[in-house]
DNA sequence: GCCGTTTTCGGCCCGACTGTTTTCAGTCG
């Protein structure tokens, strides 16, 4: 079993905590930053390790040799001496301890060396017998606060869904809307960026009256529960998920709404150029601060430069806008600097969607009320894909051979009554081989040949999904790994070397835009877009609602920078004919 | 611990809010 991408962050940022517990400097920056970029890439940074030991892992951003060893010998010998000998001076829980809002390293230190507090059964226990307010630096309000919080970290930890969060930004806009004292409100934060699962619901607003701004929000009606409330910024919970207010005055609402979009790495990475230009960015602008003694005197210090407007911040700093999905730190400034930002797909380029399931297998609606919805929308063609038997398919629910000959009958048939493009489709099951589970026979009669991995959805998948691009009959290779958000992380695969493949042998890699899955991930789009594979954005759709889930999708795509050349379904009917005939 | 068109040594993004304090530490984003 593989050591997976979030198993070696968590012990990372472990790591990270137990140091500044013990309240060493700049280390634990280094670590986090390490360990949210070993999250977030796009392949399994211990396969690195095994093939290329720690020269292969440095490539991650943010790693260097101290931490590339340690990675190197945790998928060795499974364990880290250091953290081993961190975790024997002060043996906590850190993880579940720190999820309790409020609760940060120092303090798991301080009430462990105290009171000798590890879990959060010991943490409550302390609580309700009013110990830590007697603990020097604590108070009772601070002892209330603990308590308070305590069920929540018990019952979730869990990242929420863009699924849940959109829907939930789009309610408190519309309270919002009859609120007079509020001017322009912006979502921000990693659901702006549409990263695939967020922590909390960033939202700015810009007004003359944040007070009254505040007010507005607290008393919402569906805030369960106020988290804290000052002059200008707010945190309430609202069904299990943290909604951050920032309230700013409407002429700096640019330089804000870039500060909160983040990602921090990110604008570290848009400081740093600043930096070199004698110039500052904050929430507030961007300021010439090469004649000020003292940059650091106060927020607004020198000559301010931008504000009004996020192109104006980058601007200041000579570089065009970049747009929120690729502000991940992967080059994005660079490429900016150098004005090779791509020319990112649109919700509005897309013309088709080559994932579509119906009655004959697990969809909701015929053949025909799937195609008249695909019309209506506008598009240009449609695959019909229901699921063929094999290998994950239980219940019944996979057509057989036979089955899908008679199902090609009535597709031809919608086909011919339609104003748009039905392709004769299926989705085939990628077996533990790479074998596909439909006859080669069938196969050819068919336009457009989706093969999906359904089943034994975990090791390594990399010579499987290969084996299953190269075979002449397929076309897509359907949510590539077979991962479930929050549920499982699928198989481990090397894009680049899936990629490679698929490009040599014509067949596209999914982007699956159901929110559960969002499968390829923005970081491996980007990498298969490089080694010059084609990409499809498919909704996977049971239902004619289910295709307006393809802005999920498409803004996974521009996580990976992907542009309308790159996407197959953004072409015209006439070119995916093409490519699907190759 | 990481990183480099100011550096291989010496810096490290930066501000709001809270609770505990008589000026600040911790947490969070």
């Amino acid at each position: 079993m593989s050591v997976r991408n979030e198993e070696l962050a968590a012990l990372f940022e472990e790591f990270a905590a137990l140091l500044e517990a013990q309240d060493v400097e700049y280390k634990p920056r280094a670590y986090r930053q390490a360990a949210e970029n070993i999250r977030s890439h796009p392949e399994p940074v211990a396969d690195l390790a095994r093939r290329g030991g720690t020269d292969a892992v440095k490539e991650v951003n943010r790693v260097g040799d101290a931490i590339a060893s340690k990675v190197v010998e945790y998928v060795e010998t499974g364990e880290i001496e250091e953290l081993e000998e961190l975790r024997a001076e002060l043996p906590v829980d850190m993880a579940a301890l720190t999820s309790v809002e409020g609760v940060g390293p120092k303090t798991v230190g301080t009430l462990y060396y105290e009171l000798g507090v590890r879990t959060l059964d010991d943490l409550e226990a302390a609580a309700r017998a009013e110990e830590i307010r007697e603990v020097p630096g604590f108070g009772a309000k601070t002892e209330e606060n603990i308590l308070a919080n305590l069920d929540f970290a018990r019952q979730s930890n869990e990242r929420q869904l863009l699924s849940r969060a959109r829907p939930l930004a789009d309610e408190i806009q519309r309270h919002f809307a009859d609120v007079a004292a509020v001017g322009r409100s912006e979502v921000a934060g990693s659901l702006r960026r549409w990263k695939p699962t967020i922590g909390d619901v960033d939202l700015l607003v810009a007004s003359d009256d944040p007070e009254a701004v505040v007010e507005a929000f607290t008393g919402w009606e569906d805030a369960d529960a106020v988290i804290e409330a000052g002059p200008t910024k707010a945190s309430v919970r609202s069904a299990g998920i943290r909604v951050d207010l920032r309230v700013v005055a409407p002429e700096e609402f640019g330089a804000a709404l870039q500060h909160f979009t983040g990602s921090r790495d990110h604008n570290i990475s848009v400081r740093d150029r600043a930096i070199e230009r004698g110039l500052k960015v904050n929430e507030y602008g961007v300021f010439d601060v090469s004649d000020v003694d003292d940059p650091d005197a106060g927020q607004r210090v020198g000559e301010r430069l931008a504000c009004e407007t996020e192109a104006d911040v980058y601007a200041a700093i000579d570089l065009p806008l970049v747009p929120p999905e690729l502000r991940e730190d992967r080059g994005e400034v660079e490429a900016a600097a150098e004005d090779r930002l791509p020319d990112l797909i649109e919700e509005s380029d897309v013309r088709g969607d080559l994932h579509v399931h119906t009655t004959w297998s697990d969809g909701r609606y015929s053949v025909r009320e799937m195609v008249e919805a695909a019309e209506e929308r506008g598009y240009d063609y449609v695959n019909v894909s229901d699921h063929a038997t094999g290998p994950g398919m239980v219940g019944g629910v996979g057509l057989s051979d036979d089955e899908l000959e008679e199902q090609l009958a009535e597709v031809r048939e919608v086909g011919d009554d339609a104003d748009i493009e039905v392709f004769a489709g299926v989705e085939a099951n990628v077996g533990e081989d790479g074998s596909v589970s439909v006859g080669d026979a069938l196969l050819e009669q068919l336009d457009c040949v989706v093969a999906s991995p359904h089943s034994a959805l975990d090791g390594d998948g990399t010579e499987r999904l290969v084996r299953a691009a190269e075979h002449p009959e397929v076309d897509v290779i359907g949510h590539p790994t077979g991962r479930m958000l929050n549920q499982r992380s699928g198989l481990d695969i090397d894009v680049s070397t899936v990629a490679t493949a698929a490009a040599e042998a014509n067949t596209a890699l999914e982007i699956n835009a159901s929110p559960s899955r969002l499968d390829l991930s923005g970081g491996a789009v980007k990498l298969a877009i490089e080694q010059g594979a084609t990409v499809v954005v498919d909704t996977d759709a049971h239902s004619p609602s289910n295709f307006d889930l393809i802005r999920y999708g498409v803004h996974t795509a521009r996580r990976g920078w992907a542009e309308v050349g790159d996407v197959l379904n953004a072409w015209e009917t006439d070119d995916v004919r093409a490519f699907l005939e190759r």
